[in-house]
DNA sequence: TCCATGACACTAG
DNA sequence: CCTAGTGCCATGG
């Protein structure tokens, strides 16, 4: 078992749990994936991400709320159809950043 | 093993 | 708004 395989899984359940309508950023998801400062590694697995990934990545933009995707339309399209506006394939992080679940940060 | 590349983030200019 | 530099990790030649 590799660790980096443990870390992909906690970064596709994280993005899992970003709700609809609202969108994260890489730094925010290796965050909540207990690998903070690992933005570069939750991008490289999306861009690995299998087709048949029932995945929200179209969920995932960068700091700015801007999307850096290889086929930024089809993310457009996929927000838009969420109810999230998206100008020039930016979107407002102020109104659809996904807010860290308390539960998450919890010690259980 | 070294070097280059990538759907990033942050800081400085 | 832009570019450049640095740090992070994994993969491929």
């Amino acid at each position: 078992m590799s660790a980096s395989n443990e870390n992909k899984k906690a970064v596709w359940s994280v993005i899992a749990r970003i709700p609809s309508g609202r969108v994260a950023t890489y730094g925010q998801i290796a965050t909540l994936a207990d690998i903070p400062g690992q933005a570069r590694f939750v991008g490289y697995l999306l861009a690995r991400l299998p087709q048949g990934s029932t995945l929200p990545w179209h969920r995932v933009v960068n700091s700015s709320g801007k999307i850096t995707n290889p086929n930024a339309a089809a993310q457009a399209v996929r927000l838009q159809a969420e109810s999230v506006s998206c100008d020039a394939n930016r979107v407002s992080l102020k109104q659809y950043r996904w807010q860290i679940p308390a539960e998450s940060l919890s010690t259980t």
